[in-house]
RNA sequence: GUGGAUGUAGCUCAGUUGGCAGAGCCCCUGGUUGUGGUCCAGGUUGUCGUGGGUUCGAGUCCCAUCAUCCACCCCA
């Protein structure tokens, strides 16, 4: 067919089953949060364009290629959030949150945006639900927002993960390391491929995400970030694996995991998926104790992550929902109507049944035989027939589907006889 | 930004060396003058992605273009 218009491409349409599994999801990630002591926060998907230059950093692909900014009539430079740290950081100072006392635990579940070459598992609008804890810079904190994540995991049944754990030193020891890095890459230049040559200037840390061998091999005759750590990030880290030892949770140790944006200190971790799956990052997190005081703020220590929903769907179930064959809304009680006398009368008769049923009339003018299968369709239990001649009599005609049985039931005592056959 | 694959009915897909546009599922109607998932009979559904070219003739061959998917890249 046509179509005169399309989504815009790396958007998707969710409905029908497989907005339910996303419900189901979200019920159990909401239930999970709030038993680690999380509170939801929601704030706008469209933020001033300095917010995310200034934390997630220039130099990042997230912040220099993949962000959709705008300019409005007024001159404004904005931008749909890539993601929502920085958010919650201006939120955090803007709504003077900073003298709350003890730790502040916000989750949220939001769309992101990010204009990237779509793919399996990889959107331009995709969704993350995820935490930020400010104020404490306790190593144990670290290790129970990573409880929590697993814990996320673990409410919708989500197997097969791998815990990747890493510290990305801070402002003490992390300088020193770049400049070694930096140095030891220049000295190989030749060995780095012309497309991720100008990462050696800008960034050197993001040579650790490529996927190429002999960048690979060159950074590995490097000394790893994890030798270059200062004492109190050393201590720090021992402190935190101490932690999930304590907890019993499996982590490997990855030098190479550099988190995609430049605020992280410290601690940073990332699930993937022990699968095929070239998309297998499913969750990814860390620690980030100068973020605050960069976005104007006291120095204020702080921790969080987010998880990519649409992977962990796609990681729960490699099966796409087929619409075609999706079910309709359940409902307990369909009605059929026979004749638009019979639909008013079932409009304002059958309302009463909301109280104690889902209910769907049928006012699709259709055969009544049709509707009598639109009730199988649905999985109603009960189907109520209306034609002139219940109108007349003031009745409905009252058939139980699973039995097959069917009376006229004086429209007075409907509420009864529905609630009798749903309660057996 | 780079590379590869695929576009035919609402959906999933066949379509031979170029020769009438197809199947299954879904949907609709009837069998049942007002009632079931099964069964039977019938029916609707098409810019063959788009534009051009070759040809007596193009879903099929050629060129261009658009879209989608996959991978690189990056990240969730």
């Amino acid at each position: 067919m046509n179509l005169k218009y399309r989504r815009l491409k790396g958007t998707r349409d969710i409905l029908l089953e497989e907005a339910e599994r996303w419900r189901w999801c979200e019920e159990r990630w909401v239930e999970t949060l709030a038993r680690y002591g999380y509170g939801e926060i929601r704030t706008p998907v469209i933020e001033p364009v300095e917010l995310f230059l200034r934390s997630v950093g220039e130099g990042t692909d997230i912040v220099d290629k993949e962000m959709y900014t705008f300019e409005t009539k007024g001159g404004e430079r904005l931008v749909l959030r890539p993601e929502m740290t920085a958010s919650v950081a201006r939120a955090y100072l803007e709504n003077g949150l900073t003298r709350q006392p003890g730790t502040l635990k916000f989750w949220y579940l939001a769309p992101m945006f990010r204009h990237d070459r779509p793919q399996a598992g990889r959107y331009r609008q995709f969704h993350q639900v995820g935490v930020e804890a400010i104020g404490s810079s306790s190593p144990v904190l670290d290790a129970e927002v990573i409880q929590t994540l697993l814990a996320l995991f673990d409410a919708v049944d989500a197997r097969d993960l791998t815990l990747l754990l890493n510290s990305t030193g801070c402002p003490v020891c992390r300088p020193g390391f770049v400049a070694s890095l930096r140095a030891h890459l220049l000295a190989n230049r030749e060995r780095v491929p012309a497309s991720l040559r100008d990462r050696i200037e800008r960034n050197p840390l993001r040579l650790y995400d490529a996927k190429d061998d002999d960048v690979a091999a060159l950074l590995a005759e490097h000394p790893p970030q994890s030798e270059h750590l200062c004492g109190d990030c050393r201590a720090h880290h021992s402190q935190v694996k101490a932690s999930l030892d304590d907890l019993g949770i499996a982590y490997e140790d990855d030098p190479t995991l550099v988190r995609g944006l430049d605020y992280y200190t410290r601690t940073t971790f990332e699930v993937t998926a022990r699968s095929e799956r070239k998309q297998s990052s499913l969750a990814g997190g860390g620690r980030y104790d100068n973020l605050i005081e960069r976005c104007g703020g006291t120095a204020t220590p702080a921790i969080g992550f987010s998880l990519g929903i649409e992977r962990t769907l796609l990681h729960l179930d490699e099966d796409p929902v087929d619409l075609q064959r999706s079910r309709q809304s359940v409902v307990d009680v369909y009605v059929a109507c026979s004749g638009e006398t019979a639909q008013r009368y079932a409009l304002v008769h059958a309302d009463i049944l909301r109280d104690i049923a889902r209910v769907e009339i049928d006012l699709s003018g259709r055969g009544l035989k049709a509707q009598v299968k639109g009730a199988n369709l649905r999985l109603a239990r009960i189907l109520l027939v209306v034609g002139d001649n219940e109108v007349r009599e003031r009745v409905f005609q009252f058939k139980n589907l699973a039995t097959g049985t069917q009376e006229p039931v004086p429209r007075d005592e409907i509420l009864r006889a529905v609630r009798e056959v749903l309660e057996q």
